[in-house]
DNA sequence: GTCAATGCAAAAGCTTTGCAAGCGC
DNA sequence: GCGCTTGCAAAGCTTTTGCATTGAC
């Protein structure tokens, strides 16, 4: 693990302490998988990156466990096309994602723009907007 | 039905048989539960309205029915959040949607400028964009 | 010590699939 | 008539949940 996941790990244990979330073996240990990982692993996938640390973790617990850092607003749930739940740790600033169809590569944007538009649209509809998904599924171009 | 229906329902059938897809009951009870549908129903939904036309319509039935229209472009498939999959027909322009968390209505719309922002975006990035998703999540403002 | 969190296994929800029978073309 | 399509039931997958036990505070 390097100095700053070390640090991103403090930091996360400290804030989910403070809103009173009880801290596990267990929760650590996805914790540390979470920020060590900087695609957007699966449920399965984190269950086996906790268990490098804590074998003892279990797919219920990997499960209930973002379900509580989702709730807390400490994790991101992604449901892309095609597979299960991908998740991300939220402390990075709001970003939306690309998928690339070749690979399963995903790759983070963000566009103020597509940000204001969206905002102008919901108003038009009379809407507020609470949340959103923007994805696009695309193939790298051909180098020339 | 209404006369629109049924003509919609005419040019589907044509399509579908021009490019060899077979026609039987069940696939036209379902694909009139389709043109009859001015929501995104789910695949229950479809089944329940397929059989009024046709009570020996089979839930397995709408999803290989779905599969085969969505592989041949006829049928747009939404995985919303929350819920199951959302069928709709492909017979209209492009367009997002907005759903509205509160009563799970779903409103459609378009955006030049977003697009082509999309666009933009994914030419930066080196990739062209083979499909996306835009979902707006919000709710309605209230009436001043 | 108390109450929440865990592991395990079972269940749930949506979707797909194997198989024998039926039906479109 | 041939081969695709169907209904039914069973199976698949991801995610959730009941229950007895463990463990955090």
């Amino acid at each position: 693990m390097t100095t700053a996941e070390a640090e991103i790990l403090d930091e996360l244990e400290s804030e989910l302490r403070a809103e009173g979330v009880r801290i596990t073996r267990q929760r650590m240990a996805i914790l540390a998988a979470l920020a060590g990982s900087t695609d957007h692993p699966t449920a399965e996938e984190l269950l086996a990156r906790s268990r490098e640390r804590d074998p003892s973790v279990s797919l219920a617990t990997v499960y209930r466990t973002l379900s509580v850092l989702v709730e807390s607003g400490t994790v991101l749930r992604n449901d892309f096309e095609g597979a299960g739940a991908r998740f991300e740790l939220a402390n990075k600033p709001h970003h939306d994602h690309l998928i690339d169809l070749d690979t399963g590569d995903v790759i983070e944007f963000t566009s103020r723009r597509i940000e204001k538009l969206q905002e102008e649209i919901a108003e038009e509809l009379g809407y507020d907007i609470v949340f959103h998904r923007l994805e696009l599924y695309g193939r790298a171009k051909k180098k020339v």
